[in-house]
RNA sequence: GGCCCCAUCGUCUAGUGGUUAGGACAGCGGGUUUUCAAUCCGUGAACCGGGGUUCGACUCCCCGUGGGGCUGCCA
């Protein structure tokens, strides 16, 4: 099977357009077909220069990687495959002799109506609660006075022209038959008077020329669905198969908007999301496995993943659950991908970390409970820097930790680490003194570790106190406890 | 206004005529005889309304209601 994407190039990749492309792509391995990209510029004043490397390089992010199209090598725009050019403003000529045909054909006529015309028309319509469309004004112009004034430069456009008969009923993949009476089709504009197609023509002329099986798009074309069948009619083609997946909001059900989220990929990955917990939390927003599974790889997507369990209502784009996601992603991680994952954090928060030979050892530590790459840096700080501990923290009455015993836990805790000989410094061996220390002094072990950990981090929470006290070693640990039990 | 789409816990969803309406996130409670945003266990929480069809409707049909999309020489 063969799908696309087809992004236009007016701003950075949007999160649903991304679940598109991730939906589109998943169907194209899974069938062992090709995914392909394409370019939708034909609105020349709206395109932005270097959305399309930043719309790819989001798409190379989440590994998501077309076929075929518009790729990314080195950094640079390629376009790659037989069906090219990808971009649409290099398909021009392709599109005009297509509405040309289309012409010629009767099935499209010349508009030479003004923008002010057209605007005063549709105004008109509405005070008569009317539903705004083309009132064919241009229809019975002749053949050859249009020829002739377009000849003479005058300014006109092609539209389609809706035949009359029978309601257009259509299949979509996810939402099952649709249908559409005639009337309530628009003659819509196929060429603009700048000799680009608009996105109509452009579709159904690529998806045909291009081969694809199945577009998949976004509900918001669901309206313009009928023109689309009928261009593929008039000129003779079989038309693709349909999906149109529903929109994602925002809280209060409206569309979602930059106003209330971030909506742009570039966002999550600045943000620190990976990808495999962005594309996991997309998939998951308007499919279901129907298992109980929520983790999915990408791997299991392509396996698992059909257009039958892609649900028809809108979904609310709330990132609760991708945060979740994120950190049972990051626990995931293999070492080295952790690693790679925190080491820009690590850079510029705590560089000594990157020459401690010793970093390997401290990362497990910190992998399971952390679930940015940002909050890394501060969880490693304590193994580098003095912390600052405070008596507010090193105090804590459900632990049993008063101002007054404080002292004295202290001190037995360092007893603890003085007295246990090099050969059994061991993470078992240390707890179990702790305990048997704790017994033989009638005391809780949390009276004994939570003022020790405090005391090593400076922190609310962290990783256990006997496994901090493991990587700092005896005499740093003995150290800490002794500048806590003397603030200033 | 017209056309089209949609409707199960707060959120994402399972369910395809007979279920104690299931799961996940979030919430709440507890365990982890040491903290935590980690982890484990438990818990509260939903079929938009009204008519049909049927022995029986969350499931099928109709009508409302609500939400969304489109209604551009934007995509």
């Amino acid at each position: 099977m063969r799908t696309r994407f087809a992004p236009s190039p007016t701003g950075l990749l949007h999160v649903g357009g991304l679940r598109t492309a991730l939906y589109a792509w998943l169907l194209a391995k899974k069938s062992k077909g090709q995914f392909l990209l394409r370019i939708e510029d034909t609105d020349q004043e709206r395109s932005i220069p270097g959305t399309i490397e930043s719309i790819l390089r989001c798409l190379q992010w989440a590994d998501i990687v077309p076929d075929e199209g518009v790729t990314l090598e080195r950094g640079m725009i390629a376009q790659k495959g037989p069906h090219g050019p990808y971009i649409q403003s290099e398909r021009k000529e392709l599109y005009q002799e297509h509405a040309h045909h289309l012409l010629a054909q009767g099935h499209a006529y010349r508009c030479f109506c003004s923008k002010e015309r057209l605007e005063s028309m549709r105004k008109a319509q509405e005070e008569r609660h009317q539903s705004p469309m083309y009132d064919r004004h241009c229809i019975a112009i002749p053949k050859e006075e249009a020829e002739r004034r377009t000849k003479d430069n005058e300014p006109n456009v092609l539209r389609m022209k809706i035949p009359d008969g029978p309601a257009i009923t259509m299949d979509d993949a996810i939402r099952g038959t649709l249908r559409f009476e005639r009337h309530t089709i628009d003659d819509q504009v196929l060429l603009k008077s700048d000799g680009f197609p608009t996105y109509h023509l452009a579709h159904v002329v690529d998806d045909h020329l291009m081969q694809i099986d199945l577009v998949l798009r976004g509900e918001e074309w669901l309206s313009s669905l009928p023109k689309h069948i009928l261009l593929f009619q008039f000129f003779g083609w079989t038309p693709p198969e349909y999906a149109h997946v529903s929109l994602l909001l925002n809280k209060d059900r409206t569309k979602l908007s930059k106003r209330q989220h971030a909506v742009s990929v570039e966002e999550y990955i600045a943000k620190g999301y990976l990808p495999q917990a962005l594309l996991n939390f997309l998939a998951l927003l308007g499919w279901s496995s129907g298992t109980t599974q929520e983790i999915f790889s990408l791997q299991e997507l392509i396996e698992e993943f059909s257009l039958d369990r892609v649900q028809k209502a809108g979904a609310i784009f709330d990132t609760e659950k991708l945060d979740w996601l994120q950190g049972q992603w990051v626990r995931k991680l293999a070492p080295e991908e952790f690693f790679a994952y925190i080491r820009p954090a690590i850079e510029q928060h705590l560089p000594e970390a990157l020459v401690d030979p010793n970093l390997p050892k401290k990362l497990p530590l910190i992998q399971e409970r952390i679930t940015f790459a940002h909050e890394a840096p501060d969880m490693l700080a304590y193994f580098y820097r003095v912390p600052t501990v405070t008596a507010e923290l090193l105090v804590n009455e459900k632990q049993g930790v008063t101002q007054e015993n404080l002292p004295q836990l202290l001190q037995i805790a360092t007893s603890v680490l003085q007295d246990t000989a090099p050969e059994s410094w061991t993470e078992e061996h240390l707890l179990k003194t702790f305990r048997d220390t704790a017994k033989s002094h009638s005391l809780k072990l949390g009276q004994l570790l939570w003022p020790l950990r405090v005391a090593l981090t400076g922190r609310a929470y962290s990783p256990g106190a006997v496994e901090v006290t493991m990587v700092l070693g005896k005499e740093t640990s003995i150290k800490r406890i002794c500048s806590a039990l003397s603030p200033g």
